[in-house]
DNA sequence: CTTGAAAGGAGCTTGGT
DNA sequence: ACCAAGCTCCTTTCAAG
């Protein structure tokens, strides 16, 4: 486990708002110069902790104007039900992403679609008829904050 | 509305896999030139369709071994009550995402803890002594996939 | 083992065509 | 849309704390 100090928890908390932000920007906000800042960012994906760097999108810019949460129950949930839920859930491209949880549902997925309509036919042809599909039940996105977390 | 075509769709899916790739490697990939292809992707965040970049992180690495989904039902749903809990929430560090949602849960929180007994100090401490909590599901995240989405 | 300064190379950003 | 030029930033090298 890599030991992190200060520096590092500023730095991930500051690319974790704007991973745009350049090495020596960021070095001269905390009094560090170019070369060693960028070391530690690039120390930090090295060890992992920083996997990647994605965009953020507006899925209602994009036509995508609802967003739906499904909590979904298995009806048998033996290792070769899992792993043929999933196998199927990633072959549908509405869903955003697949959570495998422990409580109350199985799974949960996060689902976007054009419009009401667009969501039903989702909902009922690929949903619906995935295998091993016990209960599903839904929430709709209203709103969504995202905060910066203790992670940093 | 923006008018997309496939060019700009291609930029947005590579992007949303790998927001580090330069615009010359992606415009050499479908034939365009550095300053055309920069272009594009100037003129998705102009138009508010790339909102920003952030960082993926290992949340186990940085010791946050634990990820929760709760569920949360309020016990009385006026304007200000909702106002009143967004503010509330908005103050506890461990939460990473606050959702409204219309469905079984009014709120749905992503919280993230160092263990079990974090997570518990969390819950007990914070979570439960929102102001107008109903009622509270949990479900622990035993793994989680991001796909692409129909976005882009 | 981490730092800073300098230098080379890659990529961004603009202006002209 | 492309090209070219100037500028920023990244990335490596090297010496020093």
């Amino acid at each position: 486990m890599m030991a992190l100090d200060e520096i590092d928890h500023a730095l991930l908390r500051a690319l974790g708002q704007d991973a745009t932000q350049s090495a020596g920007a960021l070095g001269r906000e905390m009094g560090l110069s170019q070369p060693a800042t960028w070391r530690r960012i690039r120390r930090l994906q090295e060890a992992g902790i920083i996997t990647g760097r994605k965009l953020e999108l507006d899925a209602g810019k994009l036509g995508f104007g609802v967003t739906v949460f499904l909590g979904i129950k298995l009806a048998t949930k033996g290792r070769v039900s899992l792993e043929d839920f999933e196998r199927a859930v990633s072959a549908i491209p509405e869903v955003q992403t697949v959570e495998h949880i422990l409580g109350m549902y199985d799974y949960r997925l996060r689902v976007t679609a054009r419009d009401i309509a667009d969501f039903e036919r989702v909902l009922r042809r690929r949903v619906m008829t995935l295998p091993g599909v016990g209960s599903v039940d839904a929430n709709v996105l209203l709103s969504e904050e995202r905060r910066p977390g203790p992670l940093g």
